[in-house]
DNA sequence: TTATAATTTTAGTTTCGCCTAAAAATATGT
DNA sequence: ACATATTTTTAGGCGAAACTAAAATTATAA
């Protein structure tokens, strides 16, 4: 039905706008790794297709259609980012890139008889939830580990970045899903903090990494 | 490293220098539904790439470089089509279609923990042999239903053709991998055949069908 | 052998997704 | 308000992978 580009283009501008309603030409442009001129013949094709509006120079906006299309297309990502943990073993920050190439097989079966294989799975192995089969994605009861407070036990659910980089940094940190930990002390001078964790082990963590880990109550 | 459609090529004629070893540029626009002007297209540059010897007019055939990648491409397609069959419960002549996209997607790390996850199967739902990972094929201790002695019992282990209108046949009648049977009859005027099914059902096929599937025996 | 048929290649287009360079529109700061 | 900076679009082009129509080559059969 669609491209592979195309479902690309889709996807990141609904993950866009989740942060800004208006999506804007070069943002796009950075996130697809290319160039605003690619990006603006890419905005006419998909407005032709009527799966975003999109005004000259003002940034484009889905339709009802294209989130339609763009949960579907997260909702593949995130269900074969689960197989490939789950099953196959892979580490966090290995997925992300193989399920980005899953994502594109076209089969309602295959997403159908995947998501029961799996025993219909609520959230990835990044923590973010799966949109169910008609594209309801649950609001996440999680909040930013730079907002959590000292002193009350906390578990990770979530990132927000998905960067290798970032991902092999957490690990270095001995941080990853479902670590419990209390964050001990915060510094005021650049926001980082000290975080105790279950095992007894007490770790730093910049600013930079508590705007990315999302937790929840313990 | 290649494109889609670079290995759809290497695949084809890999699957059709089994049966002659050049491969003829309209026999190979036949079976990729293409035009033979695209194929000849094709053949350069997958010459230039030194994945196949071609002399014009006169046809082409796989390096060795071709050859290697025309199992790795082959070894893919028949996991995915395992897993398809085995975990997620597809039929049959549903795993083909799927196993065509799946097969495509780029990660050495994937293809070997796929493999070890499925307990590194040595033969795909077609009966068809599942390449080892540095390529080599068992031969098959498989013979053409059609050259089957009557009376000899034998087990159906795999079928040349895999068009979803060939297996949809066989499913009408009730032959499947694993069947038991034995040729009860066989008719010398057009080769057709009556089979005793393990069921004790009688079915009558053509000399298509028999020539078609592959048995062992029981 | 030579005419005809079949196969294959060449030449010229098309669509897709990308690019660079230049022009146009919008945003910003004094 | 106006000059400057930033963002975005337009124009023109490229490579991949397909197509059609015409030309070239090889095969076949009288
Ligand atoms: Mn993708
Ligand atoms: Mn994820
Ligand atoms: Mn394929
Ligand atoms: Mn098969």
């Amino acid at each position: 039905m669609f491209s592979q580009a195309e479902e690309n283009y889709i996807k990141t501008i609904w993950h866009l706008q989740q942060l800004q309603q208006k999506v804007s030409t070069n943002s796009l442009a950075e996130r697809m790794q290319t160039k605003p001129a690619s990006v603006t013949d890419m905005l006419k094709k998909l407005e032709a297709k009527k799966l975003l509006h999109y005004e000259k120079y003002y940034g484009c906006s889905l339709t009802t259609d294209g989130k339609k299309i763009a949960l579907s297309i997260i909702r593949r990502h995130r269900l074969w980012e689960f197989f490939l943990s789950e099953k196959l073993g892979f580490a966090w920050d290995e997925v992300h890139a193989i399920a980005e190439q899953l994502e594109h097989i076209q089969s309602a079966e295959l997403t159908v008889r995947l998501d029961a294989y799996l025993g219909h799975p609520r959230f990835d192995p990044h923590g973010d939830p799966i949109p169910d089969a008609s594209g309801e994605l649950q609001p996440r009861e999680q909040f930013l580990l730079a907002e959590w407070p000292a002193g009350k036990p906390a578990i990770i659910c979530a990132v927000q970045n998905h960067d290798a980089s970032f991902l092999e940094l957490l690990g270095q940190k001995s941080l990853d899903i479902d670590t419990h930990l209390i964050v001990q002390k915060r510094y005021a001078f650049d926001q980082s903090a000290d975080l105790l964790l279950a095992s007894g082990q007490v770790v730093q963590i910049s600013a930079a990494i508590s705007n990315n880990i999302y937790v929840k109550a313990d």
